[in-house]
DNA sequence: GTCTATAATTGGATAGAC
DNA sequence: GTCTATCCAATTATAGAC
């Protein structure tokens, strides 16, 4: 028998049910109806927030839509009212996450000064592996199954942008303001380090005893990750004011 | 309703069923009883591979004994003869996976001198990266999930290594032949930058068009992770020899 | 929009012949 | 040890009343 393909869903039975689209459509109505958009749109994130928290720790399978509906506080079949379908869940969650995503990495000019802008780009990077951990897992879970439902997207859009960071890097370097680095390595090692605190967190959890939410190890994973990137740890120097 | 748990497997259903006790029992036989034995842990680690290469995608609720036993060409019902049900081939594989993962964090002692021992570590574990990706992989879902199956042996034999080795970075600290660094977080940033290249492939390749198999790019990629850990990017040093 | 059934399917696991 | 034929539980998704 050849090897099959292990992900079946996804492909067989789109239903499409002119799916859920409770937003989107708002007349000039009264004052009531807005609220009740407004209601609708607050029931939708709910779930998406819920959802998020369950397929960031289980992955799609892992994850019951009962259990999302659960901890959305609505029933499940008031749920697939509002996303046709579990998939439909997913790859909404995911889309959202996306855009939060990619902000860090456009704030990134040319005009910084490049040890500024890379301790910053740690910074805020550590900020949201503390504070969306959920995000960073998601992503990383999508990743590791050869993101099949971000592909399009990391080869467009993000690669564009990286793309363009990377001649900012590489300007840099060939100003001498940088080691020669070859950026994509760098961009690798920015994301990978930080991310890790995120995905990780189990692990780090395990062998320090510490979490991000701790702000003095906050700051001292900050600190830490700053020192290595931007100096290296083979030097005897002490590594200047960060 | 309260929010349950997630996971729902590994908790309820212990069979137990004297669970394929096949190999470990050996007595004085033929040559043909001897053949016999290693046919069978011959298929016992033909399933094992197959089903590695599948949880370390799709996880293991993202993956059917069906499709295991495909890829390992065995039908399903005798799968289940050698794995009395999935959880207990989930945990055999994680469990091989292990001894395996801890292997090169052991090759570091204060012996060696702290730049060439640093730089043969990230050589060696991306050798991992590119030859046993999917072990990778798996361990990083596990630790996206929370470990449920490896949280003691992570309390336990990885801690105390771990312990162990940051004993060893301090004292190179203390001696000056390292700069300043907290040992966990030199560790993370280790373990983090080369499981990167399995974990985020998909990525890698999208961005740079190129996956470790590619001996320049190996190449390149083991240089340039070794000079940002060990230099630094700061400096207009040229990183010295590596 | 929300609920209570319930249909429909997948997939893990067992029984029992060979 | 291996196979075929089932069983049965878990879940997704739908139908249709309110």
């Amino acid at each position: 028998m050849p090897a099959p393909i292990a992900r079946k869903t996804l492909a067989g039975k789109k239903k499409d049910k002119a799916l859920a689209a409770a937003p989107a459509r708002r007349a000039a109505r009264g004052p009531a109806a807005g609220r009740r958009v407004r209601q609708v749109e607050d029931k939708r994130s709910a779930i998406l927030g819920a959802a998020l928290g369950l397929f960031s720790r289980y992955g799609l399978h892992g994850t019951t839509v009962d259990q999302v509906a659960a901890r959305a506080a609505v029933s499940k079949s008031n749920l697939l009212y509002y996303f046709a379908n579990k998939e439909e869940l997913y790859v909404s969650v995911l889309r959202d996450l996306l855009e939060v995503w990619l902000a860090p990495l456009r704030s990134f000019s040319a005009e910084q000064d490049p040890r500024a802008a890379i301790a910053a780009y740690i910074r805020a990077k550590l900020v949201i592996s503390r504070d969306r951990p959920d995000a960073s897992r998601l992503f990383c879970l999508e990743m590791i199954q050869g993101a099949p439902l971000l592909r399009d997207e990391l080869a467009r859009e993000l690669r564009d942008l990286v793309d363009h960071k990377s001649e900012v890097i590489r300007a840099w370097v060939a100003d001498g303001r940088l080691a020669p680095v070859e950026p994509h390595h760098l961009v690798f090692a920015l994301w990978a380090t930080t991310q890790h605190y995120a995905d990780f967190a189990v692990q780090v959890q395990a062998l320090t005893g510490r979490t991000l939410d701790d702000p003095a190890f906050f700051e001292q994973t900050v600190e830490n990750v700053q020192r290595i990137v931007l100096d290296g740890i083979a030097a005897q120097a002490d590594g200047g004011p960060v």
